[in-house]
DNA sequence: GCGACAG
DNA sequence: ATCTTGTCGC
């Protein structure tokens, strides 16, 4: 967050944020070979007024851990549907500034452009970065989709209003599947790809189990290579 | 008015 | 997200 704009304390505020950065958003493929790939989630403390994120860096195709940075801050928006990445980027923003090694693209826990503006969590982060961004969530906000058969690598556009906004994928046989979509600079077909080449034997992408149980782990802070 | 609703 | 143990199913 470079101060462009004061961060936004109302969801009227937040829509004009949205409305005004979406424009912005690149859905093709815009990002050369990928090396390292970077996962980020957030987790909070004392009754969620404190925001602690954690972005990691795994080698490609490789998946070795590489390097994560930890930061924390009073926690800037409330969970509102819709309104995700106001309560996030910030956080997200300043743990990625120390990374050492900065990933060619970033996995993120929520949606991109499956979001009712198009402007989801992964959008806005990759906007503000000025990167290749990826959303990969755990659960549905918007969109319908047909059947999915049950085999890892099983996917369907997930459509809103007769647009394709994303897609949901089998990362795991018989498991419950992903909502994957473009964040930033990164087509659906590409996304799919690197999100199902980022998942191991596990339903998440090893980009966010990691971040995931760096995020939660408390105390922490600051950044360690591996 | 009612149900849905990323983390 | 977070509070929390064992339990059912592939």
């Amino acid at each position: 967050m470079n101060d462009l704009h004061p961060w936004p304390r109302t969801i009227e505020q937040a829509r004009i944020v949205q409305d005004q950065l979406r424009d912005r958003v690149i859905l093709d493929d815009r990002l050369g070979e990928v090396r390292w790939v970077g996962g980020a989630d957030l987790g909070f403390e004392e009754q969620g007024t404190i925001a602690r994120a954690a972005v990691v860096v795994l080698s490609f195709p490789e998946l070795e851990r590489v390097e994560y940075a930890i930061a924390r801050m009073p926690t800037p928006f409330p969970y509102v549907p819709g309104f995700l990445s106001f309560r996030e980027v910030p956080a997200i923003l300043q743990a990625f500034e120390q990374l050492h090694q900065k990933p060619d693209v970033i996995l993120c826990d929520g949606q991109g452009y499956a979001h009712p503006r198009r402007f989801g969590l992964a959008c806005h982060l990759g906007v503000l970065l000025d990167l290749p961004t990826i959303g990969a969530a755990k659960s549905r906000l918007i969109g319908e989709h047909d059947p999915l058969g049950p085999a890892k690598g099983d996917w369907q556009p997930t459509l809103d209003r007769a647009e394709t906004v994303g897609a949901v994928v089998r990362s795991r046989h018989n498991c419950r599947p992903l909502y994957v979509s473009s964040g930033h600079r990164v087509s659906l077909p590409t996304a799919i790809d690197l999100v199902l080449r980022c998942t191991t034997r596990y339903r998440l992408p090893e980009t966010t189990r990691w971040a995931d149980a760096i995020a939660s782990q408390r105390g922490a802070y600051g950044t360690v290579k591996l």
